[in-house]
DNA sequence: GTGAAAGCGCTAACAA
DNA sequence: TTGTTAGCGCTTTCAC
């Protein structure tokens, strides 16, 4: 018995037997396609992915029929097929952050470029989360994960599966196993560190990201190094606490100016705490930066737009999407990787937030 | 000839034809997990989809075999065959954007309770792009698109091709065909005028959004008819253009502070440009609001951390995102929409950007 | 250069 | 309750 019998009215798949079944209703297919060209489905199939391979005429007959059907693969059945789904996912902690923003941006760019889409997950830094939608490798929804985050979500080893192509980007693993891309925060935090240093300040105050954070850890060292290379101890009361949110600069403030020794200076290790800091040392009646110092991390785009306009560290948002996405893509094609550990570089934005220590009694 | 003939070494299908054949290694599926069970395909499908129709000894045999063969089912067959995969488009004219942030979080949140994921677009607002993602579901990619933009990407109708789900959120097409859920931009830019004008105000421009949007032609709108109803004539050179960027702000409040008769107070149609404007009127040495009452429009986290904090009207943004999901897993699921055209109420979050008009001379 | 046919992993009739 | 079986739409040998 012949499967399929496709009728030659209008609407043809209308009545084909997929329509009476199935909820949906298919228009057309590779096989209606090939009917109404009069080849078989392999050329039509030839002629959409090799047509060099189907002779001119041949070709101009599929694709008038293509544009008769108005034909449009099915690409879950393609996908199926050839067991390459096309889409990268990226894992970001929350979407609601204008740092993120821009690397999602790099990302998407490099990915359509490639001919790759990119499925954003907004995972709020949570777990479960982050393992349900790496997930879509495995369930062959996606080829492959970027993390933006320092947490493995193929941690546990799922014994007799595939390892996943999977690329840590911005926030990245200790010691991981994945190929990384980051800044050297370290450095970072320390350049920043010398350049407070450098304006006379002595008592700097930090405000920190959560204690998991491997980037927090390492901009902490940075600032310390910076410290101990000037000679100068490192007071554990001037480090207080955050986790990135203009709250968490706003009260980090409080509590650091309420300090009986006040410091002259507050590095904050993102930009919204900054700005949450920096709201919070106008309101006790203070002037930044005539007295006292304000920086933050990221450079995101209200910096510059602050009162006074923020000093900070500048990070190319952009090319760690776009990075994450070529190594990524070349883990997927099983293409060689020319770094494992790509490290970019930052800079510091001097803007006017920052001054000379002031001369105090 | 039997298909295939699956080894029982401890990494059976890495030796299947599968495996042979294509570059990816299958390392388990359906059959794999039958076979380690000693039933058939179909009880094992079952057993994954409606428990309660297989015994319950049966379950437990096929759950082990599932658990032994580290079975995951292939998401990608299973769509393909049951024509559904479950995901969501969203097309974002921008991720950058504090507003959408929330949007999407929004409907993420929805969507994973629905069962639902979401495949964010970043679109640039350009059609080619928003077309080339919403044809995602005519490749059978994605079961609907949730539009935040005044764009209808299936506006050139796809001769014969079944109509996609689609929910229009946020910026809205005027008298569209698809569903809605929109804020009354009119109402609101009124009341914020009016609240402008029951300071006093009488001299009040406006930085607008890009000429195309509707959101920005109802909030124009808005802004005419409170002039209108307080008998104050509209004065053109109080209008300027931007596309809701800080640096649009900027620049349209240095247009707007350059004419000779400047205005006493500034509505921007978004809190970015409403924040590039603050800056813009600083730096003339104004202050704000002593000298000129300055309002924004969406209240993005930032808004409440400005020196000032920023007058701006509150939209429920999430559940904009919330909405829109709900509608369109209707939508998909063919069941009856309850509202075509849902309208979320705003709220005028009165800061301290604002006062009682100065009386000069 | 083209066609016939097998089959990707799974679901869902239908039969037993 | 369970098994058998026919495909979903497409790609890809393998003949011709």
């Amino acid at each position: 018995m012949p499967p399929v019998s496709i009728s030659a009215d209008s609407h043809p798949a209308v009545s084909s037997p997929a329509a009476r079944f199935e909820s949906e209703v298919i228009l057309s297919n590779i096989r209606e396609v090939a009917r109404l060209a009069g080849v078989s489905v392999a050329t039509v199939s030839r002629t959409l992915k090799s047509p060099e391979r189907v002779l001119p005429e041949t070709r101009d007959k599929v694709n008038a029929a293509v544009e008769q059907a108005g034909y449009r693969p099915n690409l879950m059945a393609v996908q199926f097929r050839s067991r390459r789904t096309g889409n990268l996912v990226i894992l970001v902690p929350t979407i609601a952050n204008t740092f993120f923003a821009r690397v999602i941006s790099g990302a998407q760019q490099a990915a359509q470029t490639a001919g790759y889409r990119v499925l954003l997950c907004d995972t709020q830094g949570r777990e479960d989360i982050e393992r349900e939608f790496a997930e879509l490798v495995h369930n062959h929804q996606a080829d492959g994960v970027i993390q933006l985050r320092a947490f493995d979500p193929f941690a546990e080893p799922c014994h007799n599966l595939e390892p996943a192509p999977i690329v840590n980007a911005c926030e990245v693993i200790q010691g991981g196993r994945h190929p990384t891309i980051s800044l050297d925060n370290r450095a970072a935090a320390k350049a920043m560190t010398e350049h407070l240093i450098g304006l006379g300040h002595r008592r700097i105050g930090l405000i920190k990201g959560p204690k998991s954070s491997p980037l927090t850890r390492d901009r902490v060292a940075g600032y310390q190094d910076a410290l101990q290379a000037a000679g100068i101890t490192c007071d554990p009361a001037l480090i207080c606490h955050g986790d990135f949110t203009l709250q968490a600069g706003h009260d980090g403030a409080a509590a650091l100016l309420a300090l009986s020794e006040r410091p002259t200076a507050l590095f904050c290790e993102n930009d919204e705490m900054a700005i949450g800091a920096l709201k919070r040392i106008k309101e006790q009646g203070l002037r930044v930066p005539e007295d006292i110092s304000l920086v933050g991390f990221d450079d995101i785009p209200f910096a510059a737009y602050c009162d006074p306009p923020l000093t900070t560290i500048a990070q190319p948002a952009e090319v760690f999407g776009q990075k994450a996405v070529e190594m990524l893509i070349a883990l997927i094609e099983k293409k060689p990787l020319a770094e494992r550990h790509v490290v970019l570089p930052f800079e510091l934005a001097l803007r006017g937030s920052t001054a000379a220590v002031k001369h105090e009694k």
